[in-house]
DNA sequence: TAGATTGTTAATCGATTAACAATC
DNA sequence: TAGATTGTTAATCGATTAACAATC
């Protein structure tokens, strides 16, 4: 009944998104490998190699019971209850995050948000939350047990901010801060950066002319 | 000269990080991969591997020629020229990713950001641009040849609009919007769901617990 | 029962690691 | 030359795909 057995890393990048299409299945209560597959953008033989790892939510002959998949993804997923969440950095992109409504529903909850800028700091922001100082943080980390953070400062203040969530407890980081973290072995750390992103796009890019080209050249 | 031969995706996925590495390496002119790697957060001989997709840039017994190295990989990815790059959706994200500092050092250059609220448009964002109403953006991406968008609207917006970008010539869309998106092939797709992550960082969280747990039971 | 579809096994494929010969 | 370090090969590891027996 609680099989969490070792997952694969790559099985488990593709749970969120199995979670997250099934949560928009309002009403479906049975669905096959075949069709869930197709809305997750995966292979029907993947998705049920991934699903097995829950164990055994579907019914052969018939397909997956939806309502028993999504809670077992959540529970797998340890979306029980929600997570606190705190935001370092209350710039741009730090006040977007703050302020996405999206989070709550995934299971997390924004209880904070610090800038070093004094002249930040007491800015509204969503659900009666201000931007409070830096000199908080720890503080803040503290009170409201949050073990997960997001970094969305300028890439200089990345790792001191990473060194201090680490000291007060923080074990997973969202980073947006384009610089390579380094943390203690069992701090987990997800990069998000905008501009590796955009370059990878463009290298499909260049590969698509170059392959165009090549083409051309008739080989 | 020229190597550009095929290069496997999970190497192509780690180019980037190279490079961000090396561009923040200012007067560094020569380095070892062994030293490179820490840096990146990878194995010295993962990124000889890598690396080696580019051509030979290394001396053995000395290193890598940084600004050799790294115009190697500007080059590869692409990046000799700047991008234009379309924003779809002039809300909290969208506004804050046009204003992102880090574009234009990164090979990009925000071309046009659109929005469907008509009470969006005309506010302005950085670089003399003004939020333009949806019905323009077709326009917008052939005047300005723009082949990679970015997708930051709410989720029910993002396949329609997805749609009308294919339609318009593009092939590359970065994607936040948390939808499974269908695309014809040859055009590039990548996601970032900020959901997705945090999830992925509660799974963390929770097998850390677990495997505490199973520990102190004394296995 | 017949048809459908899961759960699982075996085969394939690709990515990482280790090791070292080539060479500066 | 001796020491260092790349570029590359072979070995290992893990992930994906294909196929099908189990079973509703």
């Amino acid at each position: 009944m609680q099989p969490s057995g070792r997952v694969p890393e790559s099985t488990a990048a593709r749970l969120p998104v199995y979670l997250r299409v099934l949560s928009d299945l309002a009403g479906v209560d049975s669905i096959s490998s075949e069709e869930l597959a197709a809305a997750c953008g995966v292979s029907s033989a993947q998705l049920r190699k991934d699903l097995a790892v829950l164990g055994s939510h579907g019914t052969r002959g018939v397909g997956y019971d939806v309502p028993g998949l999504r809670d077992a993804l959540a529970a797998e997923l340890g979306l029980e209850q929600d997570w606190p969440v705190v935001i370092v950095g209350g710039g741009n992109l730090g006040m977007a995050l703050a302020n996405y409504a999206g989070f709550l529903s995934r299971g997390f909850r924004v209880v904070g948000i610090v800038d070093a800028d004094q002249l930040r700091a007491g800015e509204a922001v969503v659900g009666g939350l201000v931007i409070q100082p830096m000199a908080d943080l720890a503080r803040i980390i503290r009170r409201t047990h949050a073990v997960i953070a997001v970094i969305a400062t300028p890439a200089e203040g990345a790792q001191p901010v990473a060194d201090e969530l680490v000291a007060a407890g923080v074990t997973g980081i969202l980073n947006f801060a384009p610089v390579v973290l380094s943390v203690p072995a069992g701090v987990a750390v997800r990069d998000v950066d905008l501009g590796v992103e955009l370059q990878l796009l463009a290298f499909h890019e260049q590969q698509r002319s170059l392959g165009r080209d090549s083409r051309r050249e008739g080989e």
